[in-house]
Formats: C-alpha cells, sequence, structure tokens
DNA sequence: TTGAAAGCGCTAACAC
DNA sequence: GTGTTAGCGCTTTCAA
C-alpha cells in the first residue's frame, strides 16, 4: 500500500508546489511563505519524508561523514577513545564510519580505500606501523583531510597524539627513582614499527647510566594479560632477572600481575610494575596498578576539533599541525622501593 | 594540476570509450573485450580513479552500509560485540556506521534518524530500553531490516540477544547452591526498563522458596566499578545483609571487592560475589571473578547471518526469528560456600 | 561488442 | 515566492 519512500517529487505532486519549493520549504529557506513552508511541512510529516541523504551528498560533494580506522578496540583506551570521538562528530553533525585494522595493513589499506568510496569527508586513524604510513600519505594527493591519531616520524602530517615515548619515560624512571637498576620491559609495539615506548625506555635508562641489556627487552604483539604473563615469564627465566618491569599496557601488567601470584612473588615487595593507559580496571587489579595515565577524551576531542577545521576551511592546504597529549603517572600499590637483594 | 577525482567520464574520455563501456569494463563484465579492459584498466589505475560509490548507492537504492546502534561500547563485552560485528560485515562486503546511545532515548532515536538518512541497507541495535521500543517498529514500516541485540517482549521482531534472564537464574542459583539465603542483586537495568537480570534472580530465590527482600536489591544506571561500589555500600549498610551479592556486571562487581577489600571481608570467605559477563579482566581481578559468560562473537556473527539474510532475501516480509545464545557460569574464586554465622 | 539516453533524489542557477 | 532546467557520477535500458 504505501510506497516505499517519500520522495521530495511526492511531496510536490500531493501539495501541488514543485520540488524545488518543496526542497527549500522543508530547508527552511526565507524565500517560501510561512504558509506553504506549513502546508508542506504537514505533508511531509503525513509522508513521513526523510530526506535522502545519499543524494543530498552526491549533488554537494559532501557526505557529512568521517572515516576512523583504528587497530583494534578492545584496548578500553582506544574504546574510550573511539566513543568519545563519535560522540564529539555526532554534536557537530557527522556520522562515523568505523573499521579495525586488527593490527593488519592489508586490513587498513583495505578499510582506508573503502572509505575513500564511500565518499568520507575525512579520515581519523591510529595506524598499525607508525612508520610505515606511504598509503595514508597517498591520500594528501586525493586531497582529503586526515588526522593521525599516533604521531609519525617524518612530519607532514596533521597528528594528535600521545606522548608515547615520554610516558615511557617517565614509567621508567619512576621505576629507577625507586631505586631500581634491572628493570624489564614487554614491550608491545616495537615489532609492528611502533618504537616509542621502548624509546622512552631507552631515554631514562640513559639519563640513568644504565647500561641496555636485550635480556631485559621482550617485545609480544597484541593486547592481552596472557601475552603480559609470557613475557614475564621470558623476562624471569633469564640470568639475573629484573627488579620491577615496565609493560607497555595495563593489559600486559595484569598478565605481569598473574605471574608474579603463581610464582609466590609479592608485588611490590619482590617486584615493581608499572603499566601503561590507566584503564579504568587497573584501579581494581589483583594489586592496584601504578600505571602511566592520560584522558582519552580530551585527545579525542583534539583530534574531531582539528578534522573538522580541515575539512571546513576547505581551502588551500593548510600546514599540517602536530597536538600532543602529556601522559602522567598515576602511582598505585604495585611499585615500591627496591628492596636490597638478601644476599 | 591533477584533478580532485577521477570519473568514469573522464577515462572514457582518456580511452576513447564511452562512460557506459568503461563501466562495464572496471565491473569485468564479459561483454567487454579482454583488450579493451586492459586498456581501460591501466588508464584508471593511472588515474587512480576509485568509483564514487554514493552515485552507485543512489541508483541501485542500496548503500551496503549498516547501521550499529549499542548504549555505549565501554562495557568490555560490547565492545567485544561492536568489534565482532564490524569484522562480520566487512568480510560479507559492508560497512559499518557506528553510534552511540549512551543509554539515552533520545539520541537513540536521532541515530537511527540519521541512519535511515544515510539509506543503511539495515540495522543492528542495542536499544536503551528493552520495552519501550516503539520507534524501532516503526523502522518496519520503512522495511528496513532490523535485528535487535536484546531480547523484548513483545515479539515480532528478528532477535538474537543472550539469555539475560537465564543467567542471571543461573547466577542466583550457583549461590544458593553454596548455601547462600541471603542474596544481594546489583541491578543495572531495571531502572530502565531492562528487568531481564532482576527477574532471573527472583526466578532463582522462588524456586528455592526464599523469600523476595527488597533491602537486599538495589539498582543503579550505568556501567563503573564506582557505581558498583556504591550499590555494595547501600546493601550492607541495611539491616541483616546479604551473604553473598549478584552483581549484575562485571564493573559492578570490581567495586563490591573493592568494597570488600576497604571493609576488611574477606572473599569469598566473608562473602561471595558474582559478576556477569566475563570481561578479560575478571580473571585479574583482587579476587578472581566468579562470573556469567557467554560469547560475543557468536552473538555478534549470528545478528550479521540474520540481519543480511533479511536485507538479501529482500523478499516480502519474513516471519521475525528470535534466537538466543545460553550463558554459563564461569567459577573462579570469589564465591564460596557459606560459612555458618559464628553467633 | 559498444554507444546514447534516461534516471536515481536531490540542490543550484536562473527565470518568471 | 515559485517553477524550470540542469547536473552530481553512476547504472541500466535499449539501440546500433
Amino acid at each position: 500500500m504505501s510506497p516505499p519512500r517519500a520522495r521530495l517529487k511526492d511531496i510536490a505532486a500531493m501539495t501541488g508546489f514543485s520540488t524545488n519549493t518543496v526542497s527549500l520549504a522543508l530547508r527552511k529557506s526565507p524565500l517560501v511563505t510561512e504558509d506553504t513552508r506549513q502546508l508542506i511541512e504537514k505533508a511531509a510529516e503525513e509522508m513521513s519524508y526523510r530526506p535522502n541523504e545519499i543524494a543530498k551528498s552526491l549533488v554537494q560533494r559532501q557526505t557529512r561523514t568521517i572515516g576512523l580506522v583504528l587497530t583494534n578496540i578492545v584496548n578500553p583506551i582506544l574504546t574510550q577513545t573511539a566513543q568519545a570521538i563519535e560522540t564529539a562528530l555526532a554534536d557537530r553533525g557527522y556520522s562515523t564510519l568505523f573499521a579495525t585494522s586488527t593490527n593488519d595493513r592489508e586490513h587498513e589499506i583495505k578499510a582506508i580505500e573503502v572509505f575513500q568510496g564511500r565518499q568520507v569527508d575525512g579520515i581519523l586513524i591510529y595506524p598499525t606501523n607508525h612508520s610505515q604510513i606511504d598509503h595514508i600519505k597517498k591520500l594528501r594527493k586525493f586531497h582529503l583531510p586526515v588526522v593521525l591519531l599516533a604521531s609519525e616520524p617524518d612530519g607532514g602530517f596533521d597528528v594528535v597524539s600521545l606522548k608515547e615515548r615520554l610516558g615511557a619515560y617517565k614509567a621508567t624512571r619512576h621505576l629507577i627513582e625507586l631505586g631500581h637498576k634491572r628493570i624489564g620491559i614487554i614491550d608491545s609495539g616495537y615489532r609492528v614499527g611502533n618504537p616509542e615506548k621502548l624509546q622512552g625506555y631507552l631515554d631514562a635508562l640513559a639519563e640513568a647510566n644504565i647500561g641496555r641489556d636485550d635480556r631485559l627487552i621482550v617485545s609480544e604483539s597484541g593486547y592481552s594479560p596472557v601475552l603480559g604473563h609470557a613475557g614475564m615469564e621470558a623476562l624471569m627465566i633469564a640470568a639475573e632477572p629484573p627488579t620491577a618491569v615496565f609493560a607497555s599496557n595495563d593489559a600486559f601488567a595484569f598478565g605481569v600481575l598473574d605471574w608474579c601470584i603463581q610464582h609466590g612473588l609479592d608485588v611490590p615487595g619482590d617486584i615493581s610494575v608499572i603499566g601503561f593507559d590507566n584503564i579504568e580496571f587497573s584501579a581494581y587489579a589483583a594489586t592496584p596498578l601504578t600505571t602511566v595515565s592520560y584522558d582519552p577524551k580530551l585527545l579525542a576531542q583534539m583530534a574531531v576539533d582539528r578534522l573538522l577545521f580541515l575539512i571546513e576551511s576547505g581551502g588551500p592546504e593548510t600546514e599540517p599541525l602536530m597536538q600532543h597529549v602529556e601522559p602522567e603517572i598515576t602511582v598505585r600499590k604495585s611499585t615500591g622501593q627496591r628492596r636490597e637483594p638478601s644476599k
């Protein structure tokens, strides 16, 4: 009975006005009389008219949609970022097309291509690999506004990111200040081309004149307590194990804590552990976790502001802007003064 | 120098063929010669041609995009569901438009309207309120395929959901079997119209001939350990406090655990606690959490399969199908036999 | 095998 | 104030 969907034309036929007038009226143009507008609005209401944004997009060459590409959203900090981005975008009338790369570069490239095809007005991306971003650079040629959510070494990009290197530096320094000298790191990014955290760790060691010892550096790709557990195992099995460990994300830290419980080690008595991200649950871990914290909402807001500025200024190429959020240490119970070896 | 974006017309002009031939060739139609196809593909490649899916959508009346509306994604179980949905959809060539309602009905309605405007081919939704879904019912009139991610009392809808009531029943029964008789619940849904968990709790009590005691029922809206903490406080402050508590989500349970630590209560010695969702971190809580578990990936896959079936069969109205995922109890350390009162 | 023409639902120029 | 026309980039008849 009911026609699938009412179009401007239908309500034009219904009211006797032209499609143009109807279009104008529905957009509350001052050109059309109050009376006709009301008439038209009423008809539209009755026919449950919904403008077809696809058609509108085609003619206006803008979709008011942005593409968001994250590696995954199971890391609660990325979850929060994603949610904050979606909310900030919705507040400004934009929709969010969402894709996860699952840390696979091919997926990431694919997602970007799909977004381009769907004519997104801009892209927000946390790249799998912070160094290999040629595929993202290409977007500039299409004049497609892009904001990176991770710092990228070469520059030349709009960036809103956390100072991961600084965070890692602060974490390591915190341990050093507690007297620790043998400090392990369970890194997550190095293998996939994100060396920031490892760098920060090394920065702090160097500053304190502590030599690098590769037995204290392990790397796991992914995000899960079991990986942290495995990393800890590798660290502790070696000769001269650490007295403190920096887990490059909180999930890893939970695995580390778990390893300690299983092996009867007291945290922080026997060993200190510090995480990264300050996810909500870190306060409720087996030992409340000392960790590196920052505000993902702030980051999301800055990224959205920048992207929408780039889109809406629309003008000639703007000079890339790099903005950073600074992390802090949130001290809880999992780190403590180094105990003198009982020997 | 470079034209913003190459169109079919441009590559037609370039190669001397008509736009139609170019379109056919690029879609690998057998009608066009191998030779011309290669010629055209090469030209397209050179001009970095990307088909405009918006234009395609307009003529084909399908966007290969679906809308996903969740209350929020900070609950890790919804995060996992969201991610699994996005992945399953991408595998089948669909994009995901994403929105969070933040448990606000107005937001939810707004999101749906936006999605309709953007001509999504279908909608997947976890509604804020499982009973008030008139706004979702309206979608049926638009012949827009919808799959609900929560069970809905009236029927008449395609549903893929967890048996929340059964999960709550099992959780409560688990506590009863351990000898508990005064069992508290910290509910999250009742106030917003999702009584399933409270019902399941009451089912189990009734079955065991334990009378309902409203002093043992508290309700918090939201998802966060601090709410669980507050709920626990309310429960324990009253006369005849419980010896076991069912927290309707794991975040609440963490808050409960925290309250117990602060008040020197041993879990499970003094009090048992059980959560709901089995989020990854529940194994790493202060006391590893006994909780209700299920597989969000399975749920996501079923929901996507159903929605795409509805879309692709496209035919006349299909009889609504209700599918359910059954939860199980994962027993860890936070629940134990009821201790006889020392009195 | 390829081309011409029409049209998806809308907005934008320009008449009237 | 309102109507007419053209066109966004594509697919889809229908011819040739």
